[in-house]
DNA sequence: CGATGGATTGAACACTCTCAATACTGGTGG
DNA sequence: CCACCAGTATTGAGAGTGTTCAATCCATCG
């Protein structure tokens, strides 16, 4: 039962170091290349700004999905409802990141503003024609829906295989990730705790346990229900992998 | 609340259907949009064909992925192995399925054989040019990687939400739906229990049991531990959809 | 026909869930 | 400024689903 060796690669910042090595052989003519969102920002003239509040949903699953989002400030939840009532959270969305890249002609999720968040839209239609346009931009959008098919099929892994602890010590890292933390930094969880139950399965009961077995063990500090402090790192990182 | 309409959109038939439609103008012309699969045929001549065994890997987490497959005959099992020796299959992939469009330098999962099969591949380098020379092939893509990416979300929704009857019910329901399962007819089941449930996120005992329950409850029946009956589609149905 | 690997069943246990009570927090109005 | 309120978070106790460990069954194959 071996392969260990490439544990690290479904980690999320693998694969950001990936883009980037593609982003240096990609551009000749500049050193820095152009992400996705930049090249976002030359339909600037189509573009709307929206803000929504705390809970608001921005659109909701079935609606025809005609716009590519960015998330300017804010936090975003997608979630699937199912008949009898129960929300999966797919997962969250946080500023500077982009939804509705899917070939998908309805929204497939809702999405819904976790806290209040600012937005800024555009038509599909037109991005289409941007993305037809340019090669470049279309090896960024394959990278992206990769990126992220990359992400669901761990997080597959991580439902499928790991303990409550070890998937809330998974979300805490990759959020961690995400968010550019500093060690030592305190970690701001805009999401409640129902919000984290519902993406990693669990009740919020266990999650309210699960952080404090955490706490106890000394591998994280709780100075409020909205933020962490990620004491021990490597526990964490550890436990996210698992043995 | 609600939102039920949509339901049956990430249902793996609706992209069947979708691509089914589109083959079938295919003979035609300008009308005639080809699928991925058609158009991956014009490579022919730098394919490679391969028979595998039962229980082979045809290639491993962490080698280069520089080829795009094709299984011809027999079914293929996607994993993740973790450093701990756990394991979960990401999905089973069938005759006519495809695998390797995924932008990633390197292999993020293993491919194992679940029994003898025949694959064709094609170097990627080659299958890169083909979709950059046609914008057709590369909607054709986006296709595929969004659809892809649909069937993992639905996925975590199953692995975070569902119940073991309700997973397995669920697992049957859309194995049934790739297989064009007539009503009525035996569905032939290639990989073994403990495989279903590395897939499932549960255990081999609980697969199982599990079939053992809905046997009893009528819902199954169970010829051989390969085949399987399904006598009451709607109440199977109904348990993937969940209440 | 015995051997091997997979499937099935049983019994005890553990982790997580459920139900319930309590504590906290931020916001509101007196 | 304080008291109250509603929503959220936390903790406790008991129940349940699924796991673990173990034994038995079954099918395939040499």
């Amino acid at each position: 039962m071996p392969i260990s060796l490439s544990a690290a690669r479904n980690e999320p910042n693998a694969t950001k170091g990936r883009f980037a090595a593609i982003h240096a052989a990609s551009d000749r003519d500049a050193i820095a290349p152009l992400t996705l969102n930049d090249h976002l920002r030359t339909l600037q003239s189509h573009s709307t700004r929206h803000h929504y509040r705390r809970g608001e949903t921005i659109f909701a699953e079935g609606e025809p999905a005609d716009r590519v989002y960015k998330i300017l400030a804010g936090t975003v939840r997608l979630c699937r409802y199912s008949a009898g009532g129960r929300r999966h959270i797919t997962d969250f969305v946080l500023a500077g990141d982009l939804i509705g890249f899917l070939e998908c002609a309805d929204q497939p999720m809702t999405a819904e503003a976790v806290e209040d968040i600012t937005l800024i839209s555009y038509p599909r239609s037109c991005v289409d024609r941007l993305v037809a346009s340019n090669p470049e931009i279309r090896t960024r959008v394959l990278c992206h829906l990769s990126s992220h098919l990359l992400e669901a099929q761990h997080q597959l892994f991580v439902l499928g295989c790991q303990s409550a602890k070890e998937r809330l010590a998974s979300f805490l890292m990759r959020f961690a990730d995400r968010t550019d933390l500093a060690p030592g930094e305190t970690l701001d969880l805009p999401m409640g705790r129902q919000d984290i139950a519902d993406h990693l399965g669990m009740t919020i009961e266990t999650v309210c346990r699960t952080i404090s077995m955490l706490k106890n063990d000394g591998a994280l500090a709780v100075p409020s229900s909205h933020e962490l402090v990620l004491k021990d790192m490597r526990a964490l990182r550890a436990l996210a992998v698992e043995n």
